[in-house]
DNA sequence: AAATCATTCCAATAACTATTGGAATGTAAG
DNA sequence: CTTACATTCCAATAGTTATTGGAATGATTT
């Protein structure tokens, strides 16, 4: 049974390819990054802290194991997650270090802001909040970002444009504030400046990708 | 903003700490073997096909992971995964690399046995067909395997007792063996030595990982 | 057609990971 | 309490992967 050994090995070395692409920070960065709709090779570099050299390196991976195509617009070459099962993949993955890894918890204690009781954390009762208008679900990425996708009735606020627009938000209700994910950081930002000028705001950890999976897995 | 990207490489870091580990061929195999039950080092070591100090020193990475838990019975030290949750993201990862690397489909192919169409190959209708007896569920995974979890309304003959315990099977109903998963070749042998004996068999990709994290997606 | 721009390819080096041999540890059995 | 056994720890080497600089590609603009 020789050849029984050669085509298990070869079995597990095609899945590991998918695996090696979930074993660099940086990659796991640019697929949550892709994970908020396409992106040229600059925006990914730059939102990534990264030469371009290097982004496009860290991608030539995630293109070869099918985890991401291209398409060139003019001069730029768009990429994108290949699947959904990519983002999915990629939520998985956080959400299992999250569970096991101690010192992940204590990181992201850290960059939590103060709960506040009035917000809800489940999912339905926030949608049901946010349909009637008692809440606020506010998206603070880049406009694009929110346009690819976004959370039911969210509203796009930039992070950098907030402190201009805080005229656009009430100031009876409360503003529960999204961006990427757990590691983005725009969220708490968001929720530190509302609370500066008075607003009573919490931050909702789950980005887009996040609230997919879980809604699709009721 | 200097502090928010030492932040985030943190996070996306212990991320990857995950992803390392299944990023490594022989690390997926004795994942895939976990799944199965606990296991001694030695015991994974012959499955995987490597050297017991390969195989500690592989299990050392997910101990360092928190992905396996250790315990000392006697002389020798169990593994066993630490959570439900590694079992699905084994399954999520090799799910997701036969989705989208078309040298595994290839692969997988090459060992599959022709399908039968007698055999129903959605959960719900095999389930009531076991339950009503009008197939036969069988386990050809070692006695310990089947005895830590096995397919509902499964039975045991662990394959290389197959030959000799032919006599306990129904030549009048088909046959379905499954055994570690896809990547496991005994349910294949098993039929292949059932369909030579004149047995209706067939061979269900998934085993009790796969099986489990489909039902518990519904 | 030349110049510019975004991106990739290639080659080199630095940093990490896999694998193996030998020594050390801790348990069990004589 | 000595020996045998299972496993791990440590150190060394071979093999991969990350990162960067310079050249090449392919599309747009002048």
């Amino acid at each position: 049974m020789k050849g029984a050994r050669k085509t298990k090995d070869l079995l597990y070395e095609q899945v590991a390819r998918i695996g090696k692409v979930f074993s660099s920070p940086k990659r796991l960065e640019l697929i949550e990054l892709l994970c908020q709709g396409e992106k040229t090779v600059e925006t990914l570099a730059l939102e990534a802290s990264i030469s371009v050299k290097l982004a496009s390196a860290h991608l030539r991976e995630l293109r070869m194991a099918q985890l991401v195509e291209t398409e060139r617009q003019g001069k730029n070459i768009c990429y994108r997650l290949a699947d959904k099962a990519v983002a999915d993949l990629w939520v998985s993955v956080h959400t299992l270090a999250e569970e096991r890894l101690i010192e992940l918890q204590l990181a992201l204690q850290k960059i939590a802001t103060q709960p506040d009781d009035l917000i809800p954390s489940d999912r339905d009762t926030l949608i049901k909040m946010a349909r009637r208008g008692e809440v606020v679900v506010l998206d603070v990425r880049p406009t694009e970002e929110y346009l690819a996708a976004h959370l039911p009735f969210a509203r796009s606020i930039p992070l950098d444009e907030l402190r201009q627009r805080l005229a656009e938000l009430p100031e009876d209700r409360p503003i529960v504030a999204y961006c990427r994910g757990p590691y983005c950081l725009m969220a708490k930002d968001a929720v530190e400046l509302l609370r500066k000028e008075g607003y009573k705001s919490e931050h909702l950890r789950a980005g887009v990708a996040e609230w997919d999976m879980a809604a699709s897995r009721q």
